[in-house]
DNA sequence: GTCTATAGCCAGATAGAC
DNA sequence: GTCTATCTGGCTATAGAC
């Protein structure tokens, strides 16, 4: 019993460190240019082994977007615990972070574009049910920020809402970062006030 | 000699009827998922006959980003022309441009991690010269707005140059359209309304 | 310059021994 | 479950006839 607890483990560590492989290469090249063999050789096992653990490169994305979205929804719970902040402060604090992730070069992308891929995530239950989740989470505090007139009123939640989240493969700090001349605290300073400015109540 | 120019004329519309369905393709599935042999299909003839138009694939994607570039000149260069608009006006106008070209599908993307085609990119003189024309004429317009006191004089132009070129692949408007409850033009405008927004200067 | 046919390659996925 | 070796398909690019 305790020995087929330890394998379990020792399998659930192989395959976050895959996953973890996974994450960063995809985020490093995203998924076209991503290849199984490359996984596998830094990951440090055969590509058939791979294989063993995930039926296909799909499977393999699908799983780093799940965990990361799970870590997007810890986000969301620690903010959401937080005594002192309004909705428009979580808000931003949960952008922040998404931020933070994709210049550390971590934050896991995919082609919108590519069919297979969509499939393979609507497939995914965890997938759907995490990324609903986030959603009306966020979504709450949307609606709150508008009420509190933090929130331009006059857009619809939902626009806020996909706002937000493209901030997480926004192109502008990847750019700004690459041309060197700014702190990665400094650029995700200005992007998050740029996004949060847009969205903010306009002064009568 | 005249039938020289006929040719020539044949010659130069048959590649630009190859650039157009480049254009598109790469707008709508982007340049890895994009196959040759999908460029001559649609162009209607047959792939090597390409080939002796444009030595590579990604010679292909070039040329269709040059001729989005031209296009996105000669936007800048109407704008200049108006006699009315300040640059704030003209900054506005040429992003909506984008907006709609790109909600059109009709606004090319390359993924910025792949490096053969950042080669060809380098590649291609009129590519290079195109950019920095546009850079600058923007650039122009963002320290201007900047002393008018439009645009927030706090942020670097070039985080402002960044987040508007942005707006070309911006993933908000499609996602809008997908949801089928806006029209484009509402789309544009929000979208458009956000970005501006989170560029002007904040009341004191 | 256009075509058909094919070379050459690479990446996703699998077979089968251990 | 791990490996080595291989299959398979699709894609870029080219040969060679017309």
């Amino acid at each position: 019993m305790a020995r087929l607890s330890f394998r379990e483990q020792v399998l659930r560590s192989r395959e976050d460190a895959i996953v973890s492989s996974v994450n960063r290469l995809l985020a490093e090249k995203g998924f076209d240019l991503m290849t199984v063999d490359e996984v596998a050789a830094d990951v440090g096992i055969a590509k058939a082994s791979l294989y063993k653990h995930f039926p296909s490169k799909e499977a393999l994305a699908a799983a780093a977007m799940v965990r990361v979205l799970r870590r997007a929804l810890d986000v969301v719970e620690t903010q959401a615990a937080r005594p002192d902040a309004g909705p428009l402060a979580r808000l931003e604090a949960v952008t922040r972070w998404a931020l933070e992730v994709q210049l550390a070069g971590e934050m896991p992308t995919l082609p919108s574009q590519n069919s297979t891929l969509r499939a393979e995530l609507l497939a995914t239950p965890a997938y759907g049910d995490l990324l609903m989740t986030v959603s009306d989470r966020l979504g709450e505090w949307i609606v709150q920020a508008q009420a509190d007139g933090d929130l331009d009123p006059a857009l619809p939640p939902e626009v806020v809402l996909y706002t937000i989240f493209a901030r997480a493969c926004d192109p502008v700090p990847g750019f700004l970062k690459a041309g060197g001349r700014y702190a990665d605290a400094q650029i995700v300073d200005w992007v998050l006030a740029i996004c949060m400015n847009g969205l903010r109540r306009r002064p009568a």
